[in-house]
RNA sequence: UGACUCAUGGUGUAAUGGUAACACUACGGUUUUUGGUACCGUCAUUCAAGGUUCGAGUCCUUGUGAGUCAACCA
């Protein structure tokens, strides 16, 4: 138990209301109910970290169900890609999944009730003209010519409407309640409508298929759900789920609405999404510039950091625009925890120890992960020749350079600390090599040369160093928020620098990188193996740089 | 024009009528064999105007601003 008391978001304070109400006989039940018709996103990742999150908080469970009940755009696959995402961002449902589409049955027979208590009717009427009676916000509409049919009617068409006895929307299945209502969504609105179509789990059984707003609250409901949590965009459907809640008599469920999350330089849009993979600008889904799960984790962030990442993010009613940086700094804390750290040269300049044998090489030691005190180590070759950072040394450096520099000495990360003697330009006036002196008893972890060296350097030997690919990520977008432009198309903003490709030299432990590890390449940046690498091509994608509080020259 | 939400530092979230707090960012500093990490410090009288109260970010009224709603989508 924690002893410091953090304070209850607005949903955490309802169901501790509940609760001590004894409303649910100490139940907290949640769901949290995708559509199979597309990806998780990083919007989604928030929603199912409050559902189960908030649940598992009060000892409550949480379902998993899909909301399948447009056959038309679902499927099966996506089905398949959610469950994994959702068990990779670290959540278990046990055994309670659920379709909507399980519940066809009791959907049906809750609308013949309706019509039955006379609290539904099937209109005639074209898709254009329920539109244009459905009125504005500012005027009333006006009620439909068939909403008086006899419930024996009524009871007869939908019937018939099962059955297949009518073309697709020639009739609908619509709620009585006010066509003078001031919310729109109370005008009569529309409940099952006719589709013939082959559906990913109920095959060919069905024909007419009921609507969001008949479908999501009467699931809740069959499944005790106890807090329906979803984003605030419901909140006008809220007066409808109970409405039938009430004339049905069934479970009150209860929906509560909070702001959705929208983050810097990313946009959730599934139809925009899908623009960036139609036209290219990605490589599919799983790019690891998009904000889908799949981009997010081959980009090589951690679960548990996304999860920070939505708890920091915190949750209310207002509209929210995170930070970027807050996400990055989510993912450097869990990265600086996990990561195994690595030496490699993305711009060589050579180095080469005039002392140090010609043919010698050693191999030192160096701790996989110094922040964690159970992390093995592995051995890195060391010889004449090295490879630093190009920007590790400067010709005439600046006094506050902690670098390498004619006459100044440094430390060679788990190695030894070298004194630079000179270097030679080509003839274009660029540095080619630098040379130095090596400092023998100066040995990591051995060292009694009493030398002090302000900077550390890594590095690799030139000999040993293997050639990989790194891909250097950046936001998709140069706006942060690329969709809010009225006179811009979001692709205007599209970052044609979002990702860059580096030639690097790694340390040859890198060679046994394991996909789905994460890595610190010391003084750079995080990076995770791609899923493009081969045994003799390596390919990490840069997750996150490094701070960097030197602004350098 | 209607209804429904919302309004606290640069950002996000707290403060449940009683001294505006925490995190991120930014900027300083300490430590360091990663200019990383860790640690310390600096940065807001709460949209406006009235009202209730001994006392208001919180309650009431009126404004102002922002968002959402008129798919046989979810």
């Amino acid at each position: 138990m924690e002893d410091k008391e953090k304070s209850l978001n607005f949903i955490e304070q309802i169901i501790v209301d509940d609760l001590k109400t004894d409303k649910h006989q100490g139940n907290v039940h949640t769901r949290f109910p995708p559509e199979p018709n597309g990806f998780l996103h990083i919007g989604h990742i928030k929603a199912i970290c409050i559902n189960f999150e908030t649940a598992a908080k009060y000892g409550g469970r949480t379902n998993l169900r899909f909301d399948d009940t447009n056959p038309v755009t679902e499927d099966t696959s996506y089905v398949e890609a959610i469950q994994k995402d959702i068990k990779w961002l670290g959540f278990d449902w046990e055994d309670r999944l659920y379709f909507a589409s399980d519940y066809f049955d009791a959907l049906y027979e809750f609308a013949q009730e309706l019509i039955l208590k006379g609290l539904a009717y099937v209109d005639d009427s074209t898709s254009d003209e329920i539109a244009s009676m459905k009125g504005s916000p500012s005027e009333a509409g006006i009620e439909s010519p068939y909403r008086n049919r006899s419930v024996e009617e009524n009871l007869s068409l939908f019937r018939g409407m099962k059955n297949g006895d009518f073309q697709d929307g020639s009739k609908v299945l619509r709620a009585k309640v006010d066509m003078g209502a001031p919310n729109l969504l109370m005008r009569d609105p529309l409940i099952y409508r006719i589709k013939h179509a082959h559906h990913h789990r109920t095959g060919d059984k069905w024909c007419i298929y009921p609507m969001y707003d008949f479908a999501h609250g009467q699931s809740d409901s069959i499944e005790n759900i106890t807090h329906s949590l979803c984003s605030l965009e419901f909140i006008h459907h809220r007066p409808l789920y109970d409405w039938f809640i009430e004339k049905l008599e069934i479970f009150p469920s209860r929906q509560i609405e909070f702001a959705r999350m929208n983050v810097e330089y990313m946009i959730t849009s599934k139809r925009k999404l899908l623009q960036l993979v139609d036209n290219g600008l990605v490589s599919g889904w799983d790019d690891a510039r998009m904000p889908t799960v799949a981009g997010l984790r081959r980009k090589g962030y951690p679960a548990a950091a996304l999860r920070a990442f939505c708890d920091k993010a915190g949750v209310a009613k207002r509209e929210n625009l995170i930070e970027f940086d807050l996400l990055e700094s989510c993912v450097r804390d869990e990265l600086n925890r996990v990561s195994d750290r690595a030496m490699v040269v993305v711009n060589p300049l050579k180095v080469i120890i005039t002392n140090y044998p010609e043919n010698k090489y050693e191999d030192l030691e160096a701790l996989d992960n110094p922040e964690d005190e159970n992390s093995g180590s592995h051995l890195i070759p060391f010889s004449k020749e090295i490879y630093i950072e190009r920007e590790d040394f400067m010709e005439d450096p600046p006094k506050k350079y902690f670098r390498l520099g004619p006459g100044r000495a440094v430390r060679l990360k788990s190695a030894y600390i070298i004194q630079c003697e000179g270097f030679k330009k080509n003839e274009n006036g660029e540095v080619e090599e630098v040379y130095c002196t090596y400092i023998a008893n100066s040995k990591s972890g051995e060292d009694v040369s009493g030398v002090k060296a302000k900077g550390t350097l890594h590095w690799v030997s030139v000999k040993h160093a293997i050639t990989c690919e790194l891909r250097i990520l950046d936001h998709l977008f140069t706006d942060p928020t690329p969709d809010s432009h009225e006179d811009r198309n979001f692709l205007d903003f599209y970052n044609k620098d979002s990702m860059t490709i580096a030639t690097a030299h790694m340390e040859p432990w890198l060679n046994k990188a394991v996909l789905g590890k994460h890595y610190q390449f010391m003084r750079n940046a995080y990076f995770a193996l791609d899923q493009d690498s081969t045994d003799d091509h390596k390919i990490f994608n840069r997750t996150v740089a490094l701070k960097a509080s030197w602004g350098g020259k």
